[in-house]
DNA sequence: AGCATCCTGAAACGAGGGTTCCAAGATACG
DNA sequence: CGTATCTTGGAACCCTCGTTTCAGGATGCT
């Protein structure tokens, strides 16, 4: 029978993501894949196909491992109100400091480029938002039978609202926005959502 | 005495500007450039430099041709609320419909791109977003002396919420979002600054 | 052990990248 | 009209890009 594969797909796989979540697609080449797995193209095309499909691969990986985590933990954190601002701080926190600050999100990053115009790179956004819109959703949902919003509130507007609000942190973060700024941004929006009559 | 240029700098630059606009840097090569603009190579590294430099200057024209004049008639406009309103409006609708529509906004593109680890670049980022945070400002100052916004609102955090979530709907429209859905998501950040007690 | 099967390594490919160079053309002055 | 000065056209540069190819090595079965 054949030989095996001598590594291991999916611990190269992440070591791509890291590649293209920093660098962007266009401005990393498969030389710079290369050097940081360790593999050899052959084994690179043979595993992944070309480039296009391996920054796919990748922004999929991406997703599930770095964007699910965090959008379940939301939905099912019952606090309500609390678990967005949870939510929000540890993006924010991400963002801003540790191994991947000044990342951004590999996702938001994505709809900047050209590689949107892929139409399966464009169902991965989709996909992402719906995602977010309905963890947002759910938690919401909870902080409106706690009794934690404005009666006024349109929930699903709200969703949506702090969805593209989380894109626009996300992407400020990239350029060096400061992380006490994001916050303050934040807290307003979850204010004015909370907000009671005086 | 020498002899003059036979093109309009600044026609060719606008010309760039919606090359780079739409497929961003890195997809961007000089070939196109020469393609779009009927230039050739000696003129365009003779007037504006090498491609960084290009692209300098292609963004700093965008920020003035397309973003400074609607930031000016948002601080101008003496409405109050109902100024942001029309700004965001006429955001959406240039963001979704007509020849630059699904295009983005350039300088929100930038914030995603690897062209930002540029310093000047980042300069321009950093300009862009303190003057539409000025702009927001102005008009939210205007529509706290009409008593138009809940008393509770910080001005400040509310104006940098406001332009978070313009590059939030900057970077969505780019992705094909609803019209309508980012309409209601403006509209739904604008009720809950606005909204007063039942 | 032999063999079919797959994986690995490294070189090579053609195409296109950004940039430079120089001869030829165009201009405005003396 | 001649000349100095700049612009223009187009070819050429070298380098890196993504991709392919193929000989050699490793594996697991009979």
């Amino acid at each position: 029978m054949p030989d095996i594969k001598h590594f291991d797909p999916d611990t190269a796989l992440d070591t791509v993501v890291r590649l293209f979540w920093r660098q962007g697609v266009a401005a990393t080449g498969i030389q710079d894949v290369v050097t940081a797995t360790g593999l050899n193209r052959s084994s690179l095309y043979a595993t992944f196909g070309g480039k296009q499909d391996l920054y796919l691969a990748a922004l999929r990986r991406y997703v599930e491992t770095h964007s699910a985590p965090a959008f379940q933990s939301l939905a099912e954190d019952g606090r309500g109100l609390p678990a967005v601002a949870a939510f929000f701080a540890g993006l924010i926190e991400v963002r801003c400091s540790g191994p991947y600050a000044r990342w951004g999100c590999m996702v938001v990053n994505a709809h900047a480029g050209a590689e949107n115009g892929d139409a399966e790179v464009r169902r991965v956004l989709d996909a992402h938002h719906h995602r977010l819109r309905e963890a947002l959703l759910a938690a919401l949902r909870t902080a409106r039978t706690r009794g934690q919003l404005s009666p006024k509130t349109d929930l699903d507007a709200a969703a949506e609202l702090l969805a593209v609000l989380a894109y626009g942190v996300n992407l400020r973060s990239r350029a060096g926005a400061d992380p006490a700024d994001l916050r303050r941004t934040v807290s307003a929006a979850l204010a004015s959502l909370g907000a009671e009559p005086a």
